[in-house]
DNA sequence: CGCTTTTGACCGGCGC
DNA sequence: GCGCCGGTCAAAAGCG
């Protein structure tokens, strides 16, 4: 019942533009996923924060609100604070997950969530000390779409060529009819 | 053999 | 406090 209303970008950038502007992203081409009731309010484009500064990976794109984004009060104190503040969502219209070329995930958890009836998958980059993670849940209502969720920051190059990560956006754009 | 996935247990937050 | 719900742990199985 917590509905929340995300709005995603494709992730669109290339390891030969250092510095990326929003402009230069693919802000044309924006999916926009309701989950449920529309709460409106907050503009994507203010909450649009870029990945790509760091690492030469090019996944981007911002969830904007959504009230579990917000740091939870109480006990989390200052060194976990921004966990919660690198959350990031893809929804791809594929019958495979296969957007994370380039980094290795291991699973280690599936629930069942009361919202979808496909089982939500949990995975954590196998990267030492690199603690990113990210949900993998199908819509139940388009079985086809698969909704990524990224939470955290890779603190390490990708092992594989970013060519492959383009071909998968490439696969992206042509299964997007939105 | 060294990784991965699987899967039920466990646990903490939150609403009642 | 209790129970539901979602996220994580960890032991065992699977797989190259």
């Amino acid at each position: 019942m917590p509905m929340e209303k995300y709005q995603i970008f494709l992730p669109v950038s290339g390891p030969s533009s250092p510095s990326v502007s929003p402009s230069s992203l693919n802000m044309a081409n924006p999916l926009t996923y309701f989950h449920g009731d529309s709460e409106n309010g907050v503009k994507p484009e203010s909450r649009f924060q870029h990945l790509d500064a760091k690492s030469s990976v090019s996944q981007t794109s911002r969830i904007c609100n959504g009230s579990e984004f917000k740091v939870k009060p109480g006990k989390r104190g200052g060194d976990s604070d921004d966990f919660r503040k690198h959350r990031y969502a893809f929804q791809t219209r594929s019958q495979v997950d296969i957007l994370d070329h380039g980094y290795r995930w291991r699973k280690y958890g599936q629930k069942t969530v009361k919202s979808s009836k496909f089982p939500r998958s949990y995975y954590r980059c196998t990267s030492t000390g690199c603690n990113v993670k990210k949900q993998v849940q199908r819509n139940s209502k388009d079985e086809e779409i698969v909704v990524t969720t990224y939470e955290g920051m890779h603190n390490h190059p990708t092992e594989r060529s970013s060519e492959n990560f383009e071909d998968i956006l490439r696969q992206i754009q042509t299964y997007t009819p939105f």
